[in-house]
DNA sequence: GCCGTTTTCGGCCCGACTGTTTTCAGTCG
């Protein structure tokens, strides 16, 4: 997407902010939310609208669009520049805390000068917040918890922010005159949900154009170190990145050393040891002569230690190793390595392993022929029935599920008549994009008791029913676990929308036995989604691992609220593969017709 | 600050929950 409607989403936001804080109208605060949101959401490139072209962009008025050609052309926003003169740019970051809103943050600065989380912290713990209006015990406990949940989450970054970072650094690196390869490695190749910091790697025989090229980025704030080998910096918005040149013929090794994880290298290097070889980021060799055996690809490498090539998503150290030795070499054109050696490693290997099992042939995003979890601006979403579909059918799928929010999600006031007249449209765009099929369904809301929506009958002229706790967060285990069991008994009810409701970083899942909701998933035909939004991720690779065991069936959906928000499939499919899924285990890989009759399939 | 077929002023998603209070403010979705 493009970079400076992030930039301007995120000025607009921290304008709505201010306004908050300083105890400004919140609707003008919410006026400058909408817009920021609308303008990330928006397809169109703000750096090359005119006036006119921003006006267009729902939210965005005069005074928000003469504010933004103001920035776009001189860099700087004259009101924002006072308000932060006024409010420290900590006191911001208070709001970031769950549970602390605007109005206890002004409190928190106006009457104890706190203008950043540690000094926040520190008067928490020296008892200063205890005489303060509105402040009591509970609420210290709260705010203490969320800056816990803040610093955990605050040192990794959500994973499409990674990699949009990443895809920025590669491709500036591509264009250096010598460079054979690039690419990212670490825990951003392995899709894990978050990451830490971005690793990019480089195949070529000189590195210093390179190192140059990149501490040049016009986002690099500061480098932290540089060398020969291997450059780091941080970005502007605080996220490290190192570059590591490696020579061309080391790049497979590299790329299996730089990609991890630690515990899967560990592996790979003892394997090796094994067989009287070593194992490094340069290459693999004879441990007594030192003489290089292989390097230049993965394949190459893994294949002489008697492995298939392992997918980045399996390289957890959760039995792929084990696994990938019951396949042996045979898929990646194999080696002679010696019968002996690589059965007695089987063995071995197995043994680490709760169950010996294949690697799976992982699921991958071309295998989805269709989105069965999205919204239009009849409710929250930012786009139009008509856009969101043409987009869909632009990115190739089969079929697309529209699922609004039912009416129990008071703030979208959906009524029977709305969803109904959604539903003729629906018919009328049916195949008319590229062929692709519609489906038209609801999201629902899961009640405290599990209780959904609408009456059965009005439920059953859906074409598919997504239900999703989004309230009552704080039921105890017990009620918890209940409410979902009745969803899934439900026969209306398809697909269980994101099942855990965290919010990485700012949320953390349902308190909820979830061996029980899989157990009934499985015994209900119900399917559980893993939702690709990457601050969702929910389900999460451990959940599939354990759900899968259950013998359940999954779904892997945007939730799209926006046109962008079409392009996240991936990191559902990264999360998917994480947990070791096939095609076949994923309802929205499957041909309509028999997608359509799992969704008629009366359940038991 | 935005918006409009009930409009150019006066609304603005509205209800629930929590923790603080003693009738309500703040936060969330």
């Amino acid at each position: 997407m493009a970079r400076p409607n992030k930039e301007i989403q995120a000025l607009l936001q921290e304008y709505a902010d201010l306004i908050l804080i300083t105890g400004g109208d919140a609707f003008r605060a919410r006026a400058y939310e909408k817009a920021a949101r609308a303008i990330g959401g928006s397809r169109a490139d703000v750096s090359q609208l005119d006036e006119k072209g921003l006006r267009d962009i729902p939210g965005v008025g005069k005074s928000i669009a003469d504010k933004v050609v103001e920035y776009l052309r001189t860099g700087e926003m004259p009101e924002m520049g006072e308000v932060r003169e006024r409010i420290p740019s900590g006191v911001r970051h208070l709001v970031e805390i769950p549970m602390l809103g605007p109005k206890k943050a002004k409190i928190l600065y106006d009457d104890l000068g706190i203008s950043s989380v540690p000094a926040l912290r520190e008067a928490i713990e020296q008892g200063r917040l205890r005489d303060l209006k509105g402040f009591g015990p509970k609420t210290e406990e709260n705010i203490l918890h969320g800056i816990e949940l803040l610093r955990v989450a605050g040192e990794r970054i959500p994973l499409n922010v990674a990699t949009e970072l990443a895809e920025e650094v590669v491709a500036a690196l591509n264009e250096v005159e010598g460079c054979e390869k690039c690419t990212w490695a670490g825990s951003l190749r392995r899709m894990r949900e978050t990451v830490g910091d971005v690793d990019i790697l480089v195949a070529a025989r000189r590195s210093e154009p390179f190192m140059e090229a990149f501490r040049a980025l016009p986002y690099v704030a500061e480098t932290i170190a540089q060398g020969e080998k291997k450059t780091s910096i941080r970005t502007s918005t605080g996220t490290q990145v190192d570059l590591r040149v490696v020579p061309p013929g080391s790049w497979g090794a590299a790329l299996i050393y730089f990609t991890g994880s630690k515990a899967h290298n560990i592996r790979l290097r003892e394997m090796a040891v094994r067989r009287r070889l070593k194992l490094s980021e340069y290459g693999l060799f004879h441990a007594k002569s030192g003489k290089k055996i292989v390097s230049e690809t993965e394949e190459e490498v893994y294949a002489r230690l008697d492995l298939p090539w392992i997918p980045p998503t399996l390289r957890e150290d959760r039995g792929e190793i084990a696994a990938a030795l019951h396949d042996g070499p045979r898929r990646s054109g194999g080696s002679r390595a010696s019968r002996g050696s690589h059965e007695a490693e089987k063995e071995k290997e197995s043994e680490s392993a709760d169950e010996p099992q294949q690697l799976p042939e992982l699921l991958t995003e071309s295998d989805i022929k269709g989105d069965l979890h999205t919204h239009t601006n009849l409710t929250d979403g930012l786009a139009s029935l008509e856009d969101m579909v043409d987009a869909a059918a632009r990115r190739g799928l089969l079929y697309y599920a529209v699922t609004d929010h039912a009416p129990e999600l008071r703030m979208q006031q959906m009524t029977e008549e709305k969803i109904l007249a959604q539903r003729e449209r629906v018919r009328e765009l049916d195949g008319k994009r590229r062929k692709m099929r519609l489906l038209h369904g609801t999201e629902l809301n899961i009640g405290p008791g599990g209780d959904v929506d609408w009456p059965e009958d009005f439920l059953r002229d859906f074409d598919i029913c997504v239900a999703s706790v989004h309230s009552h967060f704080n039921q105890n285990r017990d009620a918890q676990t209940r409410r979902l069991l009745r969803a899934c008994d439900n026969p209306r009810i398809h697909i269980i929308g994101h099942p855990t409701t965290r919010i990485i970083g700012k949320r953390e899942g349902l308190d909820v036995d979830l061996d029980a909701v899989f157990a009934a998933c499985a015994r209900t035909g119900t399917a559980l989604e893993i939702n690709a939004h990457p601050h969702r991720l929910d389900l999460h690779d451990e959940h599939i691992l354990r759900a899968k065991h259950h013998g359940v069936k999954f779904a892997v959906n945007t939730d799209a609220h926006s046109l962008p928000d079409l392009e996240c499939l991936g990191y559902g499919v990264g999360m998917a593969q994480r947990g070791w899924l096939t095609a076949d285990q994923v309802i929205n890989t499957w041909p309509l017709r028999r997608l359509r009759s799992f969704l008629r399939t009366p359940q038991p």
